[in-house]
DNA sequence: GTATTTAACTAAATCGTTTTCGTAAATTAT
DNA sequence: ATAATTTACGAAAACGATTTAGTTAAATAC
């Protein structure tokens, strides 16, 4: 039963149908006291007739929001941050918003770009994972300067004044590290991610500090650097390949994220390096492979569907706060991580 | 130098300001020749100064179009879907639209729901892929109702009158299972996904007439049905356990999918069966995980990143034709797969 | 029977932009 | 000098919904 290619109804529509006017239209759909109980079944029944929906862009216009926001991320085809875009997405929905989704590619220019596309869309309020090499915040600050609720999660920058989820890198780098020590490793190598990335920067402090507190020497040459893209796996082969020939003795390496650290598997397993054995490795974000190489990667589970919930549930509460002309409070909201111990370190469990 | 909290620019402030109009302002902006020069430039020296951005949604209103488009997929988590999303959202943004993305979660009542949500949005387009349980149209139909532009892809409807842009299921899968005779396999099982879903239907059609092309015979009790669901992994162990029950002369599996055949993989080298001797495996759409397990694995390459961006392009053309009041003609666009052989599989290079 | 209240409705403004149609004033043509 | 044209602007309607401030007419009060 259904009206084929009938545009969308209208009020004006419905008031002339019934003759009377739009106002009494509008009022008797949202229930008003002042019409009467006749003309309030009639509306009602003729708007359920011609399948009235109210038009989104009017109602835009009048409230002067649309209920969606923006979400801005380094790169859609990643573990850990579609489970973050999931938990984005669901919650959400939840509380009547939408999501409008773009990818920066890890490249600053087009983070910059997106942003003014979701300013001039007019978004209720913008997520944002920072890419790698965002070291400048103007385009941030403007979304401030426009009163508009920004959150930041996972890639922060600290000196942003806005709200942020995190999980606390250092301290996960640091426990990923005290393991290998307690599992024995006496030498431990770090495969870290770029320079200006703030978790790449906590990771190797965590990990620095828990050397240094078990008195093990830091030493600058075991530390890599890897971009952390496309090419992790390529890079975490090269970089274990490297290692080997620097240092031979190395018996453990804390690696910065687990696409990396199953490369580095992947060519020890080739080189016929026994893990745990010779060298005990540690990825990080508990991606969905990791379970199941062989041997199965011990790494630190990061809450990406939580992060997510938990971002949204932060702006939306700044939305919120804006509207009812509280006062806004920048939160900084750490989420637990922990870590999964599974064959490619040596433990008692 | 920002505004602080500086609310938005309109036009009429700028018209009083220079003590003109409104409707010359506009027309300055827009360069119309009737125009003066001088007021052209007074008019835009001011509205960069105030930094003037037209507001979308009085835009939007005016020319009933928002420029955004909706996007419905059953799951985020999922290497082929987020590269779909990550081809949709940025060709979208190349051609100057943004994405909207719901998930159905693989849920009819969810996805009806959404569609309901994106349709009062009034998005300019909607993308989809269907939920495996999807089997009532209704609320496809009421899209095509509205005369708004609607495009499936991947898990598709054939009875929608719609474009679509799928992959040739049934020939990927002919072709990985004569891949399996080709290399010497007698009795191939089946891991095929839900009932109703189109493309685990195709994939099993595909997997039979290879058999029954090669004078292999066809045996009902050797296909085994998997939910797809999160539970992947582990209802390819369960599959591999029961197969290996019922018959203990199987000598090659085709799998609907990577995870499930990742799941087999892990039960097999448990019990110590070696692949590809005794049992070869072709999983199915080149998951990252499927190069760095051990044996790697033998799949079908499903490209989602041009997936995505054709069903954007489809989509675009149609909104455009409707535009310019020219006919929609529906296409079906099938995009080409790969087998790619890795060690699961016996072979010659 | 007049004054007051109440019930039930509508006109008009508003949100911000675009565009059609008019209309003065300035310019050119005759 | 008058007519025709051009230039440069503005008023107003339109997009669709909401809401304030009226305005009738009926109901109640005194």
């Amino acid at each position: 039963m259904y009206l084929y290619f009938m545009k969308p109804t209208t009020l004006k529509e419905i008031a002339d149908k019934l003759n009377i006017s739009t106002s009494t239209v509008s009022k008797a759909l949202k229930n008003y006291p002042d019409v009467s109980k006749k003309t309030k079944d009639l509306v009602n029944d003729l708007a359920k007739t011609l399948n009235y929906k109210p038009n989104a862009f009017a109602l835009n216009l009048r409230n002067k929001e649309s209920k969606t926001i923006g979400l801005i991320i380094p790169e859609i085809v990643h573990h850990f941050f579609s489970s973050v875009i999931k938990g984005i997405v669901s919650e959400a929905e939840e509380n009547g918003y939408l999501v409008i989704i773009l990818q920066s590619n890890e490249s600053y220019e087009l983070e910059k770009k997106q942003i003014d596309l979701l300013l001039s869309q007019q978004v209720d309020g913008i997520l944002i994972s920072l890419a790698n090499n965002t070291d400048d915040f103007t385009h941030l600050n403007e979304v401030i300067a426009q009163d508009k609720p920004l959150v930041m999660f996972d890639k922060i920058a600290k000196l942003v004044r806005c709200s942020k989820v995190i999980i606390d890198d250092r301290k996960a780098a640091y426990d990923a590290t005290q393991h290998l020590i307690d599992s024995g490793c006496k030498k431990i190598a770090h495969f870290r991610g770029p320079h200006l990335a703030q978790n790449a920067i906590d990771r190797f402090l965590g990990y620095k500090k828990a050397l240094l507190d078990n008195h093990l020497p830091f030493d600058e040459s075991l530390v890599f650097f890897c971009q952390c893209d496309d090419d992790s796996f390529e890079e975490g082969v090269q970089n274990a390949q490297q290692l080997l020939k620097d240092h031979n003795d190395v018996d453990g390496i804390f690696i910065t994220n687990d696409l990396i650290a199953i490369g580095a598997i992947s060519a020890f397993n080739k080189l016929h390096i026994k893990i745990p054995e010779q060298i005990a490795i540690v990825g990080f974000s508990n991606w969905l492979m990791s379970a199941v190489i062989s041997p199965s990667l011990t790494t630190v589970d990061q809450p990406g569907f939580l992060m997510g919930k938990t971002a949204f549930k932060q702006l939306y509460k700044e939305i919120k706060d804006r509207k009812a002309n509280r006062p806004i409070l920048f939160e900084e909201i750490i989420l637990p991580t922990f870590l999964i111990k599974r064959a490619s370190t040596k433990h008692r469990d």
